[in-house]
DNA sequence: CTGTTAGCGCATTCAT
DNA sequence: ATGAATGCGCTAACAG
């Protein structure tokens, strides 16, 4: 029980082999050093027999550099966010480094303690999207990181890699496919604006698309923004509680934009709930195009906001900065794409 | 830009503070061992102007002790799993753990990739849900580790620690359901059996309701399994195959048991693009209870696992483990409860 | 080819 | 109350 679990060092290989630590870690750490072929297999023998394994605490110690990547995000349970850490993830292994996974929970202590945690786990560089609006203590304990990447945002701060979402130009690409749909009067479903920058860009998107509209067409268009503020970290929750809020609108619009897919398959099935039908009675669109999204019923027209890649590019960027395969700096911005599928009705 | 990045240690901070090393971590590392006013300002004062903060690759080696938990799961991209990491990261957090999840892929060989690098990263322990059934050299390795909790499953090896669900009564229970509702004719839907025990205790508890059904009552149930083994890691897309393949079925059963809910969703939204209506043609059951189940249309009827308690259950174990709090075997399995919505047609 | 040793950052024992 | 020195596991510089 109790026996084995005792992790063996190079100083018990060295003994078992009957040489010294240094030729254990020659052979051990596969460099090219010469070793004679008595000695090798000497060690290689002890190391199997021990089920050695080397230290990764000694290592990163011994070269300052932990091979680690901190993340953080803002949960865990938006399926946006799985998808996103699935692309992290997957380049980090292909390139043999470790992430580390933090969920700020929607708290800007907890992510503010998240920034210091990975500071002192000595992460090779950090991939965050931040909660909080750039506020100035969040910013500076950032910019002690090595290695910096945001995404889900721009920032305040300069020359910070990037890779963004055209969120403003996706909040029109949708809300003026609801205006050619006919819908001249639409309700905006969100959680907090201020806490996300990237929300505010999408809002921002929508009352542009709207104004714009109104300028070309002058035609009277009417636009409504619900926004629940004890909102939940589970996106479903919120989407109820939108729902109900919506329903009690008068006069009722005819089409809603909700903030993100997840609340918005919630909004669909609690107006369902209600009576509501959805395309009949009310349009719906979200934004994200999570996985889910193609089987909720009716398949909801979205915009795409390609998570997993999000999350690759963001990790190949970071790798990149820290093998100094590349100085330059990168902000990227990703374009929206509209997905059109059956949850808005053509009202003209 | 590359100046302040260096991070400082107890050296720096010694020296600026002129005094020792084992001033300034007596100060920081917050002991109450006595040091004079003077010094104690002069050190605080270092530290927080060459924003310090102690490196845990330093203390984890010191003290052999890294405050990590070791997390393996099969995959992110389940909603599931990622109900079950939120639950894991919570009591971490509190506890003042830091979680390293990883996911296996599917894979055997990224599975025990992963179990080495948990051992190299020296986790204090190892939270696991391991993809394979117990082969010798996945077993061995586990062994390895210092603490283990099983998730998901039990073990073939003794002694060892487990937060289980009874797959099988969980089984009995929803078949059960169908054969109230009047329903003769069940196909189950899954991916590879042998892939995972759970899986195939989900599958036997199925047989064994239908086999005791059939005892019981006399009647003649026709059972059929339907599975696809090119598999892919999102659900979403195994449930549009699994559909498909129902559909070819002839005669045509009369509902269908999916061995998870991410895989029903879809297919019942495969079902729907096929001109088959849920629950109208044909009855849906899933399994897991996740949160986007109550969403889905239908609302999914479906067996309660859960996911979140999992994560926490298994994370307190283990720690109290570490902590020497719990030396006794902690082999806990769950209780399946069944939710009713409406994915099912009472035929009788 | 092989072995001895220093040092990464920290906490702590021992000496003062 | 303070500081010098040690060792956790590892690699590499250096000496042989």
């Amino acid at each position: 029980m109790s026996d084995a679990k005792k992790q063996a060092t190079i100083v018990e290989i060295a003994r078992m082999a009957n040489t010294s630590t240094a030729t254990v870690s020659r052979v051990l750490s596969g460099t090219n050093y010469p070793v004679s072929p008595r000695l090798r297999t000497a060690v290689e023998k002890a190391a199997a027999e021990m089920n050695y394994v080397p230290n990764a605490i000694g290592q990163t110690l011994k070269f300052g550099k932990s091979n680690d990547i901190g993340v953080i995000i803002p949960n865990f349970t938006n399926p946006f966010y799985m998808q996103l850490i699935s692309g992290i993830e997957t380049i980090c292994r292909q390139r043999e480094y470790n992430p580390i996974f933090c969920s700020s929970n929607n708290s800007e202590a907890q992510e503010a303690a998240n920034i210091e945690l990975l500071r002192r786990k000595c992460v090779d560089g950090l991939i965050i999207s931040s909660i909080s609006q750039n506020p100035q203590n969040i910013t500076e304990s950032l910019k002690l990181h090595k290695n910096i990447v945001l995404f889900d945002q721009e920032t305040t701060f300069d020359n910070c890699d990037y890779v963004s979402f055209d969120f403003e130009q996706g909040g029109i690409l949708i809300t003026n496919y609801l205006l050619e749909m006919g819908h001249r009067h639409i309700a905006f479903l969100t959680a907090p604006l201020e806490k996300r920058a990237s929300r505010k860009s999408l809002y921002l998107g929508f009352q542009q698309a709207m104004a714009n509209f109104a300028e070309a067409t002058k035609e009277v268009l009417v636009s409504c923004d619900v926004q629940i503020d004890d909102y939940k970290i589970w996106e479903y929750e919120n989407g109820r509680e939108l729902a109900r809020c919506f329903a009690k609108l008068s006069p009722r619009p005819t089409a809603i934009f909700v903030y993100n897919d997840a609340t918005a398959i919630s909004v669909m099935s609690q107006l369902n709930v209600l009576g509501i039908k959805v395309p009949e009675d009310v349009s719906v669109v979200g934004f994200d195009n999570i996985l889910m999204s193609e089987y909720s019923n009716p398949p909801l027209t979205t915009v795409l906001q390609p998570a997993f890649e999000t999350g690759a590019m963001a990790t190949k960027i970071i790798l990149d900065k820290i093998e100094g395969k590349n100085k330059a700096n990168c902000q990227i911005k990703l374009r929206p794409e509209l997905i059109v599928r059956d949850s808005v009705r053509d009202i003209r």
